[in-house]
DNA sequence: GCTGCGATCCTGTCTAGACCGGTATTGGTG
DNA sequence: CACCAATACCGGTCTAGACAGGATCGCAGC
């Protein structure tokens, strides 16, 4: 037997099902709940939670008296929400930066208003030109509370992840994202940056992040290429009520 | 007391949380979870169940320790799943439909690969430009099995939502739906039908919905206005792993 | 007045059972 | 051999507890 560490047993069942699972052939049929419990070694219901957490991730069905089945999504859930990063290497390309910006800044007051701060309050700005396979991929730019996250500047290497300095400095959990999409187009200097014609068309994507304690983390507006970027979603059980 | 029916307690007490968070103001308490275990006269587990189910719709968030506080969601989850209909009255505009075209004809090759059925067989093919408050917003094209839905095109109005009659007349109840959003130029055709310039971009947006049965229902692919359209998502807890 | 500590309430996690209604298999009967 | 009924197994739902650990607040002691 391997390490549990004093993790909850759920997190490591979750762990454990999520590995068979992505490991498994789709539509392959899991084990039984009973069965997970006895060789876990804990009650049914502990293996009932994790499961119920694959399946809203979308990556099992459940059928009643028959069992669970893998269920590979063709598209991964919300794939936008993750970092740039994550999301490239999601999709099989490197990510990279580059032309990297950041400064801090009095807050203009739409910035300051989405951030929910005073305006004039100091903010970081950081707008980054960010590469998948060394071609440009996106214009980044984004916003956050100087106040809130002191020093962010200094202690983020440019290649870094936004999101993995603030977990690792700052302990920020994120827990959700509102954003808006729409079509742009590109400024003459946009499109140079991306290294498009100017006015071809491109995704504009505002976004206001939010931790588990219900403040606004960050805000971000970015122009994704229209010509190399698809948004992919995974939507589950619509309007129950 | 009023009727409980003989549905799931847990269902009943999803729903009445439901209604609760929804008149309650943003960031307020709801009740703790022992006092409404007494209150419903359930086990705490069961009103447990109901609260995660909430939780991961995004409608509160639960802070360990201090309570279950009410979360409004500036933007609704996934708006765009809903009907076309749903979805324009929920932004405050009258849907409508134009130029309605539907015929039964065989499957091409790659329609007949997205709804898992063979080439060649029967398929529904739906084309309609939607209007909201009369101006065209998008050119909905969608198909499904004629095998599996007969003599759907004379059972549904011109003016009628699909999912509505999907719903009542074939008891089909929507699951999920897989969907690629990308940046599309307009064809001479399609501007004109859209009323916008030609070449002009709008969303390509590419449905894959999936009954609870896991079977294929509808693919889509229609095209949204870029300059009237904007796509609008609530997403939740990010990357667990 | 201020500090610190304990009581209390909250969610988080878990247990070891129970019964229900579907689903599939199998064995026996005609 | 065909069919049907019994049976075993599945997830769905629920119970009535338990303990841990975070948050809060009042009160005793300084």
């Amino acid at each position: 037997m391997f390490t549990t560490g004093d993790r909850p047993k759920g997190e490591h069942i979750k762990d454990v099902l999520t590995t068979l699972v992505l490991e498994s052939r789709d539509g392959s049929l899991l084990p039984s709940e009973r069965a997970l419990a006895e060789r876990f070694g804990v009650a049914r219901m502990t293996v009932r939670g994790a499961m119920e957490e694959l399946r809203s991730r979308g990556l099992v069905r459940r059928v009643s008296g028959r069992g669970t089945f893998v269920q590979h999504p063709t598209l991964t859930h919300s794939e936008i929400f993750r970092s740039f990063s994550d999301d490239m290497r999601n999709r099989g390309m490197t990510p990279g930066s580059r032309s990297y910006r950041a400064r801090t800044r009095p807050a203009p007051r739409d910035i300051a208003a989405k951030l929910g701060i005073e305006p004039g309050a100091p903010i970081h700005a950081i707008e980054r030109v960010r590469t998948a396979d060394g071609i440009p991929m996106a214009l980044e730019r984004t916003n956050l509370s100087a106040d809130r996250y002191p020093r962010l500047l200094s202690v983020m290497g440019r290649d870094e992840s936004l999101y993995d300095v603030l977990a690792r400095v700052f302990n920020v959990r994120l827990e959700s994202a509102e954003q808006t999409v729409s079509i742009a187009r590109l400024s003459p200097a946009e499109a140079k940056r991306l290294e498009v014609p100017e006015y071809d068309p491109a995704f504009l994507i505002e976004r206001v992040a939010v931790d588990n304690m219900g403040n606004v983390v960050e805000f971000g507006r970015s122009l994704y290429r229209g010509d190399r970027y698809a948004i992919q979603m995974h939507v589950s059980r619509p309007s129950e009520a």
